[in-house]
DNA sequence: GTAGAATCGTCAACGTGGTTGTCGAAATCG
DNA sequence: CGATTTCGACAACCACGTTGACGATTCTAC
């Protein structure tokens, strides 16, 4: 059974998507970098985009990314003394700090946004628009519905 | 510039490759641990891949890894302590210590090929034989030839 | 043959990211 | 008002990565 095809082992097919999600990080890093956001690693993206424009808190924050309150209040400490995010006083709840965006995150997030958007152009221009639309579709029918889970490093590790 | 298509953002892009790594991964690691592997990781299953069946040393596999000789010397260990590798001496040159994989590592390396086959084969139902391989084929087309790098923890976080 | 250089594996220290458990302060519920 | 819940922080711990150092062994060169 599972009629494996002998020149397409089914191996292969993760290590691609991991290389492809690999590459697209890596060129966006390096772009960054030259944009005057060097110390920005690729799960601060993440984190940065699900602090969105309004603010969160990091227990929020914790369930968006898919990971402990704790865990997630960390990577704001380390967020905030790179001056990506602030915290802030919750005026109606004296328990809950919010955290915003300092410009320079929203600087961050916004140029993030415009080089995924040339690395797609990049692949369309190599592949094809409508591969690259196909490829997504594809991957969309293949996996569940949200894909903001951000726990990588302690998920692939263990 | 970017010409951005407004309805396919390219954050879009890389968050799917990663959905549909992670999918895959999940699968397959659910299967194994019915199968009597309930210990591996995601990390584990690459590292048996790179250790083969011929076995190697710890700082080959480093450098197949894309990691230091320490790091993939801690892995071995954890993997020894979980019985999937073995060392052993190298009759030819007391500095090498040979890594070895197990009857019960051989026995995990060939179920995960096995689960991975029929993984692909549930893709290829879903969208189509010939889908899968043209997406097998584009992301071949935009990354680099090399697709083993393990370093995912630290290259994702830190 | 032996002195010097290169290699292998390990140990130690550290940074980053994750977890669980605890605990005080503040809000909410009854 | 008292009891419960929630939020954020602290501590301890584990997994994985790094660099630097150091014996032990092998290779190289004179």
């Amino acid at each position: 059974m599972a009629t494996a095809e002998p020149d397409r082992p089914g191996f292969l097919l993760p290590l691609l998507l991991l290389a492809g999600f690999r590459t697209l990080i890596d060129d966006l890093h390096a772009e960054l970098a030259r944009q005057g956001h060097p110390e920005l690693r690729p799960l601060h993206g993440f984190v940065l985009q699900a602090v969105g424009g309004e603010g969160t808190t990091a227990t929020e924050l914790g369930q968006r990314l898919g990971v402990s309150k704790q865990a997630a209040g960390k990577t704001v400490d380390r967020l905030v003394a790179l001056g990506y995010l602030e915290r802030a006083d919750d005026p109606h709840d004296a328990r809950r700090k919010l955290v915003r965006m300092t410009p320079h995150g929203l600087d961050g997030l916004r140029r993030s946004a415009a080089v995924f958007d040339q690395l797609r152009q990049g692949w369309a221009t190599a592949l094809g628009t409508d591969r690259v639309a196909a490829l997504e579709d594809d991957l969309r029918a293949v996996t569940p519905a949200n894909p903001f889970r951000l726990d990588v490093p302690g998920w692939f590790g263990g």
